[in-house]
DNA sequence: CAGCTTATGTTAATCTTATAACAAGGCTTG
DNA sequence: CAAGCCTTGTTATAAGATTAACATAAGCTG
């Protein structure tokens, strides 16, 4: 049974799927062919309860007395995820963190293929990345004219960020990966990744511990 | 009155107060010097209920029928934080994503330090990255030894992220900032962050998208 | 092959978080 | 300087998420 569309899915399952879609993979690729809701729990970090709660959102992908078939599993949440078709990402703002995106090796085993790589700055266009030159960001709306993306990741200054996720809105994007500090207009989907922010929760969380 | 400590602040609380912080920051940057809970939250992108609840879990900084003094507010938030004191960092895999944070420019607004970089790899050590030499992970421990570093940025791949938390730990580091996508030994605090999760999230949501 | 063990799917209870409502208190204005 | 208007702090309510419990069903063992 597979993915009982309708019913509402909780953000907090949704956040935990990718987790749950890495360490089925690890299994599998060790080869391992089941595991039970407490012992996936236990690696992961979670409680078995959770786990069941988690996955009984989406179907029955367990079997009583048994556990769960890895493969099986990690083919369900990999369809769920949407991982079975290739989805394209651009890249605008190609500074050091854009740098890195682009080089990010893992985008494969996602399929996620780096379409175009954007930036303003003279001296990074015409630079190769990861088998993609970067161009100009006025090339944009053509671009996104020409070709159908799915993804597009902001990692612009935040003071152009808007600008470039209202081109890529109109361009038909269908959801923003954004880096930049800053609240998106849009009605697109966005996750929010932001480096300040993640760092000031440990500040506050080291602060606490040296309290006690 | 200022932070009632004793009292268990919710977790996603904490999680709103960095956002708090960046929007305060540039109201004061501005000039301006009073906000409603109703206009900050509008900004924000979240509700005036919310922000007055979160903000009377570490004490009273509003005044009825005023509003909140945007300067004596940020100035509260940027203690609880504790950015009021120096902390210094060190980062761990100065591979793309290394080189990234390591340039990343507002450390300094959130007085953060970069105390020391580490790679194990030859080609990168002796590189100047923000004014910091990349030295051999090696020399971490002695390192540690003679400088009290309050956090660790690990950036390493995966298989290794366990053993650098690990001597970060016997060295005295207060707290873990870990972009590897592994669970962390440790009894360390640790803020996770992920690029492959963070996408895949983006990814589902997508696919739902495209469904209705 | 029958009974036992095991681990699921599911329901119930607890705990947490978010929204709504409202009384209290300070500013502002005429 | 007093009356009214705001906007807070706080309490009450509702929604959501996690933990716990248990009945059910499949595999395993003797």
């Amino acid at each position: 049974m597979l993915d009982e569309s309708g019913s509402k899915i909780s953000p907090r399952t949704i956040s935990r799927l990718p987790v749950y879609w890495r360490y089925l993979k690890e299994l599998d690729d060790f080869g391992i062919e089941r595991i039970s809701s407490r012992e996936l729990a236990g690696r992961i970090g979670s409680t078995p309860s959770q786990l069941r709660q988690d996955l009984n959102q989406f179907g029955h992908f367990g079997q009583h007395g048994y556990g769960y078939p890895v493969e099986e599993l990690l083919s369900s949440i990999s369809q769920i995820l949407g991982l079975n078709r290739t989805r394209k990402m651009i890249i605008v703002g190609m500074g050091n963190l854009g740098m890195a995106i682009a080089s990010y090796e893992n985008f494969g085993r996602r399929n996620i293929k780096l379409a175009a790589l954007f930036d303003v700055d003279p001296e990074r266009i015409g630079t190769v990345v990861s088998d993609v030159q970067i161009q100009h960001a006025d090339e944009m709306p053509k671009f996104l004219e020409e070709n159908q993306i799915d993804i597009g990741c902001v990692s612009t200054p935040p003071e152009v960020a808007q600008e470039a996720v209202t081109t890529m809105e109109h361009g038909g994007v269908l959801g923003i990966w954004n880096f930049a500090p800053v609240k998106l207009q849009t009605k697109l989907p966005v996750e929010h990744l932001h480096l300040g922010d993640s760092l000031l929760e440990l500040l506050y969380r080291i602060g606490r511990r040296e309290d006690k």
